[in-house]
DNA sequence: TTATTTTGTTTGAGCGCTCATGCAAACTAC
DNA sequence: GTAGTTTGCATGAGCGCTCAAACAAAATAA
């Protein structure tokens, strides 16, 4: 099964790049797993082979360097982060209130917002200053998050009969209280709880948006 | 003029003292100064000495390890940062709705909001959670802060009739709101400007306090 | 005063170690 | 066989930290 007539069939070897996939894959969960358990600076290729239980050697094989691996976990990171908040709002229907709570809520989630997590999201930002590339990815997936936020919080303004211009404020208003509370989660001081978080989160909205309290009452989870 | 008897003249060496705290202060300087140019795991004994001017050799005399002075050093960003909020809520008079306005101002005051201030938060935030003297730093000093903004929400609710056990979630949320801005500004993504962080924050105070909107107005700096 | 000792400060070379990366060889699936 | 993997040791740079020695200031003695 091979010489298919003339032409240079390109029909590269599909097991082998699923094995890289696979590698790769695997290299990524365990750099995550080495920074939670040592630190971002406390994580090198010898922690996350280890972690993979694979060669030091090939983890540089998959990624070039260290910090093209650790990159690519940042982006899986913020993927996932990603896959979960827009689930919530393809699930939310069509109302704006619900479509805001739905984004609100999913932040809360306990997939993305459990200590573990925080600890990857703040070892990353971290050192967001000092290497462009990590500031690349962030600024990228921000720029999704804040879209959506902007957007949900337009289109309640709209519906409320109030200035919509006033969307891009109250956006990054809320993406800043939950970013904000999840310090405090991370940190453990203060609110340490996400059901509490969450709580906090809604109460604000309630009073941003006295017109329908019901939709950010009690957390209901 | 000298024999008292039996008594060792404990005359100790006045200049020697005052030399060493300038060398600390010196050293501690040049630790923020190097964290803001190179990040936390970029800034070493060598970079941190080179910047101060000194030997490596002198740093390890003052401070033991190199985690004592990084320690050091974050010490006196968050003494930096409490000073100032101290001298803001001194400042505000007996009005619980203008303390509370000082607070959140304070914390948007360019010396403590400038973007290389937020490089040394992060940076150190970001590896709080593989080192626990980070982290009991941080908690002590945040403590202090939320206990202020409580007790400034208490006495506001109090005022205005309302349930003072709201007081803890407004602190922290309002907490949250300010951290989560500074984050922004920090990443560059969203909100940027501290004065425009400081107008989002005050439509959340107007929204949770509508009994007092003039005192959350338009930022007056 | 001047000389000497004591005490505190500063230096920079260097030790032991870990790191990211390079690389030659071994292995494996076609 | 051959091309794609995988190994694990070699390399050299850089790390925190040690330390003997040099230096400076203060205390003491003359």
């Amino acid at each position: 099964m091979s010489q298919d007539s003339g032409g240079v069939q390109p029909r590269p070897r599909k097991e082998r790049t699923e094995n890289a996939a696979r590698r790769r894959g695997q290299l990524i969960e365990a750099a995550l797993r080495s920074i939670i358990e040592n630190g971002l600076p406390g994580t090198t290729l010898a922690t996350v082979a280890r972690e993979a239980g694979l060669s030091q050697g090939v983890a540089v094989f998959y990624f070039q360097t260290k910090e093209g691996l650790l990159a690519a976990a940042l982006e899986r990171h913020y993927e996932r982060y990603e896959e979960n908040w827009r689930q919530a709002l393809d699930a939310a229907g069509d109302d704006p209130a619900e479509r805001l709570a739905a984004l609100v809520r999913a932040d809360f989630h306990p997939s993305v917002c459990s200590r573990e997590a925080q600890i990857v999201w703040h070892a990353f930002w971290g050192e967001a200053s000092s290497r462009p590339l990590f500031n690349r990815i962030a600024d990228r997936f921000d720029t999704h998050r804040s879209d959506a936020l902007e957007a949900a919080a337009a289109a309640l303004l709209a519906e409320l009969g109030r200035d919509t211009s006033e969307a891009r404020a109250l956006g990054a208003g809320i993406e800043g209280l939950t970013d904000g509370l999840w310090l405090q989660i991370y940190l453990a001081s203060g609110i340490t709880r996400p059901a509490e978080a969450l709580a906090v989160t809604f109460r604000f909205l309630r009073a941003l948006f006295p017109e329908r309290p019901a939709v950010f009452g009690a957390p209901g989870d």
